[in-house]
DNA sequence: GTAGCTGCAAACTCTTTGCAACTCT
DNA sequence: AGAGTTGCAAAGAGTTTGCAGCTAC
């Protein structure tokens, strides 16, 4: 049994073969694939299985914070199993989503938030880049 | 005329009853009014325009870089008079919109995309938190 | 005069939901 | 058995678009 399912079944989850199926495609993600993507991927496996219990199962393992949701600046959703804290920089030219950590970055934007008066609950970071090109 | 006027005629836009109140509209905005928001300030002034028109007119705005189109995580896009280089702080209590700049956070950020081989084109940055009360 | 703009309504995309049938526990 | 889950199709929200008429230049 995954880390995931473990984890569903302890929230009270029923483990179902469309759920087991969704887990197996997140599971496997190194990416961060849109819904339309996860349906994709778990058709493979079980061609029956509806995008409506994707968005649903979705929905719920966000609840859950079992995975995380982010919008990019594309107009619909993508997922990522709920891994360290870290954040995104967006290749504009393939589309490719590299991920870092920065401690400073932590500390600053908590201070921030301080100074202003407010105690950081959330935040979203994203970076938008070209790679450099060495001649 | 309008500084924002002023630029859409340098771009070459029409000067149409309806992008006037619109630019007005904007120009008296010290928010980040939704388009329906936009919509609903403009029909007070002019109860014939379409808010296809609001749409069209935003989006002309944003290409044209005389507007900002942010996404917060709320499902809609807003639009705010492009201003000077700041980022947003938002209130989850009440959804108030706070501006606050920060040249250190600025100079780690192009830093972090370098560092990652990374030229940085664009970025986002938005805190989401709750107002510290001192009891 | 004409290219560009408008209002309207229909269409589109992404997401959610009501419902009857089904299935884990 | 019963609550939770599913697929389907319809509905929703936000946004875009085709078209015929209108308007700024």
């Amino acid at each position: 049994m995954s880390e995931l399912e473990q984890r569903c079944a302890e929230a009270g989850l029923k483990m179902t073969g469309q759920r087991r199926v969704i887990l197996k495609v997140l599971d496997d993600s190194q990416d961060h694939p849109s819904v339309e993507e996860v349906y994709d991927r778990a058709k493979k496996i079980d061609s029956s299985i509806s995008i409506a219990t994707v968005y649903r199962t979705l929905s719920l393992l966000d609840e859950l914070d079992l995975v995380m949701r982010h919008e990019f600046q594309e107009g619909y959703s993508r997922y990522e199993v709920n891994v360290d804290h870290h954040h995104h920089l967006v290749d504009l030219e393939t589309g490719k989503v590299i991920e870092f950590q920065n401690e400073e970055l932590e500390k600053l934007k908590a201070k921030i938030a301080r100074d202003l008066g407010y105690e950081l609950i959330d935040h979203r970071l994203e970076l938008y880049g070209k790679k450099i090109k060495k001649d």
